[in-house]
DNA sequence: GGCATATATTGACGATCTTCAATATATTGG
DNA sequence: CCAATATATTGAAGATCGTCAATATATGCC
């Protein structure tokens, strides 16, 4: 049935179809800039295949042995080395000629909790209000 | 000629303090691209508010409202809904004028085993070889 | 069809990123 | 001291990114 002319088209401005849920954001813009920092540092492969490789060899090989698995000059492997360390999610720790690089586990953690977040508020949990 | 029998005090010339572990790359660079595709996407703190927001309120606000919560021009907006849609991260549904993006839960379940590896392999289990 | 609204696309511009060659800065050993 | 080696930094070129104004596309309503 149409409705007849009387009848204002207010309803139809919005989008919302549940109604008025107070829509918040939660992360704020700090927030938001660090973590979004260390996933910009994990948002290259090489950087990604770094991060691997010392999750199982951290604090064990050098940086040539890291160069090793790549077909990259010296000084880009330097480059991805520095944008980690700056992120936050690898430390360097030079030990005579070498320096040894290892993960830094809580910021992988911190950044494993924001997406378990993720994963539980969509998974059917009613939206808290916050 | 080398004596094979004979591995002496000669670690000077090697970086690898604990001997000859075979060290090797185990994230290939096509699953290092799409996941590092992923954590690229989130490597921006507007779309990593984005996601948190959808998180929550995904399939119920549209897009209108995710605007509302940033001080950005709408096609800016439309250009960060696309790179996380083109990364998997998020879905769309266009219900009548409007459209609905959606969290990915597999999408964020895949990155955060990934993050899972890297905190367990560091967390001191022996470089089992592979 | 025509109008209004929501979202997407295009094109442009400045900023940032990726890579490498060249060079610099340690550190060790003679 | 000097030579050799490992890693970092600088600087530059090309690619990609972030943002916006302008425009396009799609949908619903008259």
């Amino acid at each position: 049935m149409r409705t007849p002319a009387t009848v204002t088209q207010a309803e139809e401005t919005t989008c919302t179809p549940a109604g008025d849920i107070p829509v918040r954001l939660r992360l704020g813009a700090d927030e938001a800039g660090r973590l979004a920092e260390a996933c910009k540092a994990l948002g290259h492969p090489v950087r990604l295949q770094i991060v691997e490789l010392l999750s199982r060899y951290g604090g064990q090989v050098c940086v040539c042995e890291i160069e090793r698995h790549f077909a990259l000059a010296q000084p880009t492997i330097s480059h991805h080395l520095r944008v980690l360390r700056e992120s936050g999610l690898v430390a360097a720790e030079q030990r005579g000629l070498w320096v040894y690089y290892d993960i830094q586990p809580e910021a992988i953690a911190r950044l494993r909790a924001l997406l378990g977040e993720f994963e539980t508020a969509s998974a059917g949990a009613p939206p808290v209000a916050l």
